[in-house]
DNA sequence: AATAAAATATACATTTTAGTATATTATTAC
DNA sequence: GTAATAATATACTAAAATGTATATTTTATT
């Protein structure tokens, strides 16, 4: 009797409900909770406390679920990057021609100001802070740019067999152009604090695009 | 007989050689010396440490020149803005024509890999860690972004007027929009560890302005 | 319901970094 | 040339950050 309630309890709340060990639950916390701080303060401005008085965890705690402030920090990137792969992703699936899939990758930097996670663009402040520090990550945010081009470049060629886009239009060009545009948009607008001029790059570089378009 | 000669050293060593003082060369030395730390590290990462190292000074020293850490690395940083400065202007004052000023600030980023100060554009460096962080600091360099975009927009606006560009031309768009993409290029070439994909960008960029030269 | 294993809390130790007081040396101006 | 002043060096203190040992509590399984 006691045991089958047991087991119900049990299969309720830890399995049925999100198949997740507390353990595994509380380590997404820590990172979940981590990551804006270390988007907004940087990997060498972050430090163990500010993640402890976020979490309201203790050290004792967080240390059983990373090895230091390195394999956190790590860990945290990874969590960031997966994350914004997964947003981006979904943004872009929404949409079926490839001028839409365009279109709403640079709508999705139409407010730098608010980002959907604190801080900016977690890509380029981890680029900007790893370049010359912390070669590992730096390797990882590579990979990160590299197929992050490949999938743009890979809708506009399919833009271009589907006949939606002229021959005319060079893929790589495009497609760097416009990551490069939006992510140095978005830390100028994050430094002078309006989101104004990227309302105009964006419906610059549709324009663009559209110019292509047959 | 002493007296003249004493007054000789002086004046050759001290007064005619470079008109500043012993102190004022040293902190000039402390800021040219810490400016590449900063700019590499970030503010967070560089420490006093890394600069007495790479100074061969002592604390004493700096700290009878900076009142501490924030103190240096604000002046650093206007250091290292007012140098980029001189920079471009000399670039761009060099030439002529509206185009060719473009032209040649576009070409100024072709080697993000070797910047000229060590760690990349210190404006973008230090636009992303100041945003969220030290709101003096962005203040600084929103100012910097501005007046940048506005010699930038004077010199286009300049070429229409002188009759180079036609007045389909909005300058404030193609300004934001070259500085915004040439930066997030650096940002982009220096994480994937290649020059390669600026030298399309600013072809592509060239080719834009060029639809507009009369 | 009981127990082993895992997760978390507490208190402490270590390391790193910033900053200071004082002594020494060099510079400037007479 | 010398005295006053400023610059620099040395040795120490203070603070902040990371990391650890151990105790306690919670979780997961029977």
């Amino acid at each position: 009797m006691y045991i089958l309630l047991n087991f119900l309890v049990y299969f309720c709340v830890v399995k049925f409900i999100n198949m997740l060990t507390k353990a595994e639950r509380t380590k997404q916390f820590i990172l979940e909770t981590a990551a804006p701080i270390f988007n907004q303060k940087g990997i060498s401005g972050a430090n163990i406390d500010d993640v402890l008085a976020a979490t309201k965890l203790t050290k004792g705690c967080l240390y059983g679920h990373f090895e230091g402030k390195e394999d956190l920090a790590l860990q945290v990137v990874d969590f960031m990057l997966s994350n914004n792969g997964e947003k981006m992703l979904s943004t872009i699936g929404k949409r079926k021609t490839a001028k839409a899939k365009v279109f709403a990758f640079l709508d999705f930097y139409k407010d730098p100001l608010n980002t959907y996670m604190k801080g900016g663009c977690p890509i380029f402040n981890v680029a900007v802070e790893s370049d010359d520090n912390f070669p590992a990550i730096r390797e990882k945010i590579a990979g990160v740019i590299r197929s992050g081009q490949e999938i743009f470049v890979g809708i506009l060629n399919q833009g271009i067999k589907d006949g939606e886009f002229s021959d005319k239009l060079d893929p790589a060009v495009y497609a760097f152009k416009a990551v490069a545009a939006v992510e140095g948009a978005v830390i100028m607008c994050r430094s002078m604090n309006t989101a104004k001029p990227m309302a105009s790059l964006i419906k610059s570089l549709k324009v663009d695009l559209e110019s292509y378009v047959i």
